[in-house]
Order: structure tokens, then sequence, then C-alpha cells
DNA sequence: AAAAATCTCCCCATAAATAGGGAGAGGTAA
DNA sequence: TTACCTCTCCCTATTTATGGGGAGATTTTT
């Protein structure tokens, strides 16, 4: 008999969770170890952890899934991620995978697919769902996409890391000033990221960045 | 034996709809008739339905929760509706009740309460859940909360028609001034909005209005 | 009728955001 | 090496946003 895949999961949903470990448990070869609600529970799990794979959600309160994966990037945590997020977003998708992400799952997908990419992922290969892979395929028309490998990619005014940094402080409702101090850079500093900001996403302003951040799921 | 309570369940996420199957199946005295994954497969479902109770998802592609509620409403289909939402606002829980509404689940609760819910919505109580009455006590100090009581509504701060068409211009990245000129009024008088508005909803600025413009489905 | 709420507009003042420009340091890729 | 990108900072200037106050006109509620 093969041994038993371990699984954690992270989501704020309890229900959600519930949900995956009643669609795991009807698989034999897959556990489910544990579960966190937030990413703060996940990062802490994570230091003394015994499951081989790790189902994120991407919203979580306190640290969030990129946070998370950041995280492992920085302590060198090598552990197999299964991303879950409401949004098909393809950006969205590649900024998981440079992440060290190995699969992507949207939440639309029906919860067999589940077991299917815990397997998959499990024994080396990437997973992402259909609605995720056509999706790419749209973007990268005419670029081979091989399965299993990374879209090495730029795509068309992609936000930079201090960029999102940003963004994500200007979506909570700080103030140039505030995020000057925040990120401990000048005033001076800030306004060039918003301009440049609203310049790549094209939108009007502080608003409309913090929907953008919202559409595209960066905060 | 007592008879069975069928219920049906509206979201968006199947695998939200599975664990919630999961959970009810759990229990005896309830029966999952069916599920929908748009809003637009609830109404066509509420036609010539036959369960005893809905849950219902408030954020869906194709007619969100709120306008199956109104859709309700307008064709006097009186169906016990239990409301599914990712956030414990109470000013959403307010808007969902006076539409109809029996009973308030936060997705953080976990699976139990549906349970719950369920049995209590179908005895003709109203129900919600735990982190939702505490902030509805927050709101009403003083005030006597009556369970299985409908709270008659004018929650403290509750924005005004106009206020909320200058909201929601303001969440569509219009400034002032533009404000001014769709709705032929002074700036002045759209800025006395604004301090208003910012006053009411305890946000910071404009960014912290969209924001609370999406949370509450203002736009 | 009286009270309360809503919509409208104004004054003042300061803080913040937007728009244009330039520019150096450091790293990466062609 | 050259070219490019990213991160950082500055200057100038105008437009918006925020925060405080007051107040008349109309409608709704009590």
């Amino acid at each position: 008999m093969k041994e038993k895949i371990y699984v954690h999961v992270a989501d704020d949903h309890k229900i959600l969770i519930e949900g995956i470990i009643a669609v795991i448990n009807t698989d034999k070869e897959i556990e489910v170890e544990g579960y966190s609600l937030t990413g703060r529970e996940v990062i802490d799990w994570a230091q003394s952890n015994t499951a081989d794979i790790l189902i994120l959600d991407i919203n979580m309160p306190h640290y969030d899934g990129i946070e998370v994966l950041k995280f492992f990037k920085l302590k060198d945590i090598h552990l197999k991620v299964i991303i879950l997020s409401s949004y098909d977003d393809v950006k969205l998708v590649q900024e998981m995978v440079n992440l060290g992400a190995s699969g992507f799952l949207s939440k639309d997908s029906a919860g067999e697919h589940i077991i299917n990419a815990i397997k998959a992922v499990h024994s080396g290969e990437q997973y992402f769902s259909d609605a995720i892979k056509s999706n790419l395929l749209k973007l990268y028309t005419g670029q081979k996409v091989q399965a299993g490998q990374r879209p090495e990619s730029t795509i068309a005014h992609s936000l930079t890391d201090r960029e999102i940094e940003v963004l994500k402080l200007i979506a909570q409702e700080n103030s140039s000033p505030e995020i000057a101090n925040l990120l401990n850079i000048s005033q001076s500093t800030v306004d060039t990221y918003r301009k440049s900001l609203l310049k790549k996403t094209n939108v009007k302003n502080a608003v409309g960045l913090a929907m953008y951040a919202v559409k595209n799921k960066i905060i």
C-alpha cells in the first residue's frame, strides 16, 4: 500500500475548510493533518510542520497567502503549496508560481479537482485548474506553455514589488506621509510610486488604485 | 418521526457548496434539495421551488444575493432565506433582514452552526451568528434586542439617498468637481457629503469610502 | 404645529494628491 | 559594455481633499 499524503489546509472560512476536509476524506491516500485560519497561524505551523502539502487561500487576515509564500522563500521553507483563489487571475497565478506555488485551484472548481491537484503536486508536477489554463493560453498566444514548466514572461505593465507594497498601503487608507513612515522612505519616493501606479493601472486616482487592488486581489 | 427540512444552497464556489452539503448530511432531519451557482440560477429555481429554506451567498455573479432578495419581494415569493456572508457587517445584515432574510451566517462560523440556523429558521425564528450578534449589540447599546424579533432598523449613522449617490460616484473614481457636475449641485455641497460620509462610515479618506462601498455592496 | 432629518450652499484654512520634469545608485540582461 | 529596470530622491506647480464652522429651504416624522 502506498504511504499517505499529509495535507494542511489554510483558509479563513471554517466552512470551506470543513468542505475540503470532507472531500479529501473520500480519498484513502490523503489525510488532513490540520488547518489554519489565518496567515499567522500558517507561519507558526510551518516552523515545525509535518505535512507534505499546504492548501493555501490567498485572502486571509494577518498575513495573506502572498505574504506566507514570501515568508517561506525568505526562510527557505520548501513546502509544496496549492493556491486556492476566488479569481482565475493570470497575473496572480504568475506571482504565486514565482513565489513557489506548485498549483492553483479556483474556488469555482469542483471538489474532485482538489484530489487531483494534491496527487499531481505530490508527485512533483504542477497543477492548474482548467479556467486558469485557458486564461493563461489566451495571454501567451503563440508562446509554448509546456506542462510543468514555469512561464517566464513579463506581463505588460506588471507592477514591481515596491509598487505593490505601496499600492497595498494606499488601499488600506494610508496617506503618502503615512506610507513614507511605514516603509521608511521619503514622501517624494512614495509620490513617485503613486505616479507610476496611476500610469500603469490606467486609473484616475487613489480610489481607482484601491479598486484595482481589490480586483486583482492585491489586498 | 419528524418530516425532513429541504434546503437549497446558492453560492458561486462549488467547493463551499460541497462543504455545506457534507455538513448538512450529518443531520438526518435536513436534506439538500439542490444548489445554484449564480443568482440567475436561484431566480430560475425559485419559480418552481420545492425547498423550505434557501442558503444564499451574497457575492455571486449574475444577480447577487441582494438582488435575489429584491426579486423575491417583488414577486411575492415567500421563502425562508439564510444569508451566507464573508463579512459580519451590521449594516448589511440590516439590509438583508429588511429584504426578508431570516438568518445571517458568517462564513467564518463553523459548520455546525448551519444546522442550528436551518432548524431555528425552519421553526420560525431568526438566526444570527455570534459575531453578528455582538456587533449588533455594540451598535444598539442600551436598546433591547429580543431573540427572534426583527430589529426595527435605522441603525445609527445610516446613509441618506443623496449620500449614497455621492458615495457611488466617489467609488467610481470621480473627483468632487466631477460629481458636482454629474449631480448638478455645487462643489461645496459635494464636499459637505464627503464630510458626512467620512464621519458616518468612520474611515480615513476617499479610498476608505470606496472600500466601504465595496464591502456594503453599494457599488 | 413642532421637531427632526435632508438637501443645499457658503466661509475659512491646512493637508494631501496629482502632474510635469530631472537624476543618481545599484542590479540584471543582452 | 551598454542598455534597461528598479529604487530612491528632489523641484515646481496646481488641483483635490479634508476639517471646522454656520445656515437657509424643504420634506418627513412625531
